[in-house]
DNA sequence: GACCAATTACTGGTCAGACCATTGCACCAC
DNA sequence: GTGGTGCAATGGTCTGACCAGTAATTGGTC
């Protein structure tokens, strides 16, 4: 795209415009992750504003943690890009697969004081829309034919929602649900393969029921007991498949190097 | 510390240097949340900076959401204090300053279970450095004078990163982080004033070497309970100087400088 | 030719003073 | 009282200068 012809809108927020424009050229590609930009003088001069401005829309890209500036050498573009969504999280996830286990590892944790403080905050309207949660996951779950993984796997997340809502801690919910999000979009293959064997569906039925039961009747430690249960079981059974994939791939490997 | 002595140190990083003050000297009630405070020039004058850096300054704390500025009118406090801007937590806390406290709950749930797994699985490579971090953050609180609170939040956070990252869980680390840069950047001030203080201080040392005694030895439960126990008297410190601060809020001392 | 020190041409960081645009209030005519 | 009107103060922007780091170039030495 031409540079040269995007002014900035002069009069108010100059400021504000610059860094607008910058992040626009970023996200573009014009500037990449890692590359030094223009200096401060020269971008003056394309973008036709002070350079005091133009320092103050560089200092919002930078308490945005967008750019990266040091005296003497310019600005760079930080190598991990915008805010949302745990970014450097799915890095990691493509270098280890290992980080599966990892992850459900620390949502057990966050699942279980969640169940915890259900149980012993949850008010009386958190435990109506509880049971509600559970009931729709229920009936759906008992029509053995004519089920729609995604749709119970919503069900699903929206039951363990309901539980951990009622923990009255935004910020345990949040990370909750960035977790499983995470999870979810990575491995959601996975888990549907687990919801069609009947031998963990099954399981997984039980334990929802036990965990709706201990987190409505306020037993707030067998809440707890119960979620962590839940989880670890969950997990065993994705290693199991886990092995299961290995094999079938190893034997594709083998027959990809020779043919 | 009366403000006209206090100068904003010359040559480097000037308007970090002029947020910083501002936001102490709000923290401290002198500009209280509502409030208009002194115009730019007049600022300039009395921090003794050019009126560029303090525009950087204050666009810094705009940035923020500590101050909300309007042409022709000037810059008031806005009226909830820190805990915005930032990453993806951010827009639940608008609302809720209690999450201050919410987000100290997981964050004591994820310590504990970290050190609990740094000292079922940390290698010797992780305790000789988990006691290398111990042993340089302890020397630092040592010396009761000349001592930089920037320095010693760093060597504290260096000291729990390397025992959460013994816990050889990259997703612990990494939720971990995020939790633990989020409380800093909204409450950095509160903590700076926690350091300041001889008993608290004391108390957090003594927590530090007994955890750091626990993980290193391997005894599991009793590090899980001791870093439970430390953020938890960390969060009640907080609420003190919170009950503190608003009876500080309503003494004004030094106003008349400012007005 | 290889290596090291000094030079130099950049970079961002800060400053000073000027002017513009908006706001709010005191003042004045009605 | 009411409603304009003007003025002073505010933030917003610009210009041009100088300071302070950085890094490549240069030039000398071995």
């Amino acid at each position: 795209m031409a540079f040269t012809s995007d002014d900035i809108p002069m009069g108010r927020r100059t400021p504000e415009h610059v860094a607008a424009k910058l992040e626009e050229l970023i996200l573009e590609g014009v500037f990449r992750p890692g590359q030094l930009l223009p200096s401060e003088r020269r971008l003056c001069e394309r973008l036709k504003v002070s350079r005091a401005s133009l320092r103050e829309g560089l200092r919002i890209l930078r308490s945005k943690a967008i750019i990266d500036t040091r005296q003497g050498h310019g600005s760079t573009v930080a190598s991990l890009l915008p805010m949302h969504q745990q970014a450097p999280l799915m890095h990691l996830f493509r270098d280890h697969p290992r980080t599966l286990f990892d992850l459900l590892e620390v949502r057990a944790l966050l699942e279980g004081e969640s169940a915890y403080l259900a149980a012993r905050r949850g008010t009386s309207m958190d435990r109506v829309l509880i049971t509600r949660r559970y009931r729709e996951m229920a009936a759906y779950a008992a029509q053995p034919e004519s089920l729609e993984v995604e749709q119970l796997a919503r069900l699903d997340h929206a039951f363990h929602l309901a539980i951990s809502q009622a923990s009255h801690n935004p910020v345990l919910v949040h990370t909750l649900q960035s977790l499983t999000d995470l999870l979810l979009s990575s491995v959601f293959a996975s888990v549907k393969h687990l919801y069609h064997r009947p031998g963990p569906r099954a399981m997984i039925n039980q334990q929802h029921e036990r965990l709706h039961d201990a987190v409505v009747s306020g037993d707030a430690e067998q809440a707890r007991h119960i979620a962590l249960e839940h989880l670890t079981s969950i997990s065993e059974l994705l290693r199991e498949l886990e092995a299961e994939h290995d094999r079938l791939e190893r034997s594709a490997m083998r027959l990809e190097q020779w043919q």
